[in-house]
DNA sequence: GATTTTATGTCAGCCTTGTTGACTTTCCAA
DNA sequence: TTGGAAAGTCAACAAGGCTGACATAAAATC
């Protein structure tokens, strides 16, 4: 298409970056991540978990065996922080710490078959919402989506999230 | 249309939607709200607010004389929460809290000009960082992840947020 | 082998921002 | 006049950030 009304095509009037039009933008990500984190944070507060609790299930749950170290990072928070909610998914029996194999200074990190079963719980339902949308939009809206979120990440995180691109598809 | 080159091809072969990809789109979420904050967390810290006090300046520059109720609403918090809030905001001479004129108990919310300069420098410094990612992933790409994040949000909040879209245009 | 660095954990204390509950004041409207 | 909505306030609490200090084990380096 090329042309289909908006395009990066020819003229191209650049009305899209007006303060009007980013501003818009700005509201749409504040609405947009409150329904994001809804549906999980409803299940979390059953369980008395909280989003930290979430963050940290799914970044062991997408590399399993990761270290504590490499969790800090991609969170971006204090270990402090991040040892506080792990130490209760430990206590709990949803995450196992194994004493690493080569340098035992490391901590691996694991779901448990009853971490995976919440971490399911959890993702299948922020899933639920965002197959909603994206089959609502389409698939070309979703590339467009993609794009401009990639596009504003920090440097260092985009690296972080295309790490997970790449293995995925 | 219908190829513009994203597709999965043609037949719509809603690889799309598939968990894998919504796995992504749910950490791109993650990761670029992070980015979205970080320029205006910077400043903030500066004066000693946080994203709260953000928040609530940007709702009120953007319907001055909104009332504390429709701010509840908007930022889904509580009052006490907000009156925290906007009790600093209002010592510090930013906000301005008028008596309703025709319902004395409301209070009307305005900006002052020294408000408007926060607002303004925190609001530039976002859509800076917007607009260079809209510009790099051009019109296109930015109509569709506006329409995705618009199909993500709650329907009470969808209304909101169309409520200024209309305004503006 | 001694020293330094790295990875992790933990204690204590602080801050912001969210929550509930109880209560008051103001004032519109039935 | 009275009920109830809107707003504000006080108190207490929790989650989840933060800093700083310190402990331990193991790896790396000198």
């Amino acid at each position: 298409m090329a042309e289909g009304g908006v395009g990066p095509g020819s003229g191209e009037s650049l009305l899209f970056l007006t303060d009007e039009q980013l501003r818009k933008g700005i509201e749409a990500m504040f609405f947009a991540y409150r329904g994001f984190t809804a549906d999980p944070d409803r299940i979390l507060e059953r369980y008395e978990y909280g989003r930290a609790h979430h963050r940290a299930m799914h970044f062991i749950h997408r590399s399993p065996g990761t270290t504590v170290n490499n969790l800090l990072s991609i969170l971006g928070v204090t270990k402090q922080s991040l040892n506080r909610v792990l130490r209760t998914l430990i206590d709990d029996g949803l995450v196992e710490s194994r004493v690493g194999p080569r340098d035992k200074r490391e901590r691996h990190l694991y779901l448990t078959p009853k971490g995976d079963a919440l971490e399911r719980e959890l993702s299948e339902a922020q899933r639920g919402r965002m197959r909603a949308a994206y089959r609502a939009a389409g698939p070309q809206a979703v590339a467009g989506f993609r794009q401009v979120l990639e596009a504003m990440m920090e440097p260092e995180m985009r690296r972080q999230y295309q790490t997970l691109k790449d293995g995925g598809a």
